[in-house]
DNA sequence: CCCCTTGGTTACTTTGAGGTAATCGATTAC
DNA sequence: GTAATCGATTACCTCAAAGTAACCAAGGGG
C-alpha cells in the first residue's frame, strides 16, 4: 500500500512460471494485495457491476478509513483491479468500477469470504477448546 | 497472530447470520487469520495431506522465521485448521497436518494462488503502465 | 454569511506484525 | 569434547500498515 513504488525483487525473472513459495517471484506481491485487509471486502461491494461511488463504499465496508480506502483503492487501481471515474461536477463524484481483470477475483475471493462466514462458528468453538486446554495444562 | 486471545468483539452475536461487511462481526477475524501473510503458503504445502515436519515446512516456505512459522501454526492450530502432533525423540520430531477443516481450506486458498501465480504478468503490466502515466501528468 | 456536501490530502501517531539473534535440552555422530 | 540436530522460545528491534484529526476547493441552500 505504501509500496505504490514497490520494485519487482528479481528483475530477470521476467516471465518464469511463477510460484509463490518462491522468496523473489513476484507473484508473491500479487498475492498480498490480494488478501489485503480491505481489498475482499471492497471487491465483494463492487462485484455485482455497478459503479459504486467513494461514499457508499465507506459506508458498506464498515470500519475502514478515509485515508486507508483511498490507498486501497489507488493500489487497486494501480494494479488494473478497478477504474476511478471521475465526474467533476460540485461536490465531485467519483465512481469505481471493476476492470475485467478485477472481476475476475471475485469467485476467488468471494469463495473466501463465504468459508469464513460459513466457518466461524466452529473456528470460535475451537478457540475456546483450545484456550480452555492450554489453562488446564 | 498476537491475538492469541482476542476475543468476539460483539458477544451476543453468538450465531447470527455472518457478515465479513459488518464491522461487529466475528468472521472477519477469521478472514483475517486465512489472510495472513504465510497462512496459504503453508496451507498449499499441507495440501497433499502427507504430515510435513517444521523444518521442511520451514525450507519450502522461503523466507519465513522460524518465530513466525511457529506463530502461525499456533494460530491455525487454536483456529482448528492444523493438528500437531509430537514424536518425543531426539532430537524431536514435530509434524503438522491439515484437520478437515483446513482441508476445506484448500480449494479456495489454492484459487487465490492460482490467481497470483497466474495474472502476475498482467498485473505487473498494469502497474508499470500506471507509474508511467503518474510520472508523465 | 455560514454551513453543508464530496472525495479526498496532509501530518502525525499508534499498532502490531514480522524480523533478528541468541539460547535451550537431549542425544548421537565425529 | 565438540559439533550438529530439531523445534522451538525469548528479548529486542524495525518498519509498514493503519488510525486520527484537521483541512481543502467549489459551489448550493438556508
Amino acid at each position: 500500500m505504501t509500496d505504490v513504488m514497490d520494485k519487482t525483487v528479481n528483475p530477470n525473472a521476467a516471465e518464469l512460471p511463477a510460484d509463490v513459495l518462491n522468496q523473489d517471484c513476484p507473484s508473491r506481491t500479487v498475492l498480498r494485495h490480494l488478501t489485503d485487509r480491505w481489498t475482499p471486502m471492497i471487491v465483494t461491494v463492487l462485484a455485482p457491476g455497478q459503479p459504486v461511488r467513494f461514499t457508499e463504499l465507506r459506508r458498506t465496508v464498515q470500519g475502514v478509513s478515509p485515508k486507508v480506502l483511498t490507498e486501497t483503492l489507488r493500489s487497486m487501481e494501480r494494479d488494473g483491479l478497478v477504474t476511478r471515474r471521475v465526474t467533476p461536477s460540485v461536490p465531485p463524484r467519483v465512481d469505481y468500477l471493476l476492470t475485467d481483470l478485477g472481476a475476475s477475483t471475485v469467485e476467488p475471493l468471494a469463495a473466501l469470504r463465504r468459508w469464513a462466514e460459513a466457518n466461524v462458528g466452529e473456528v470460535q468453538r475451537n478457540r475456546r477448546r483450545y484456550d480452555r486446554e492450554q489453562a488446564e495444562g
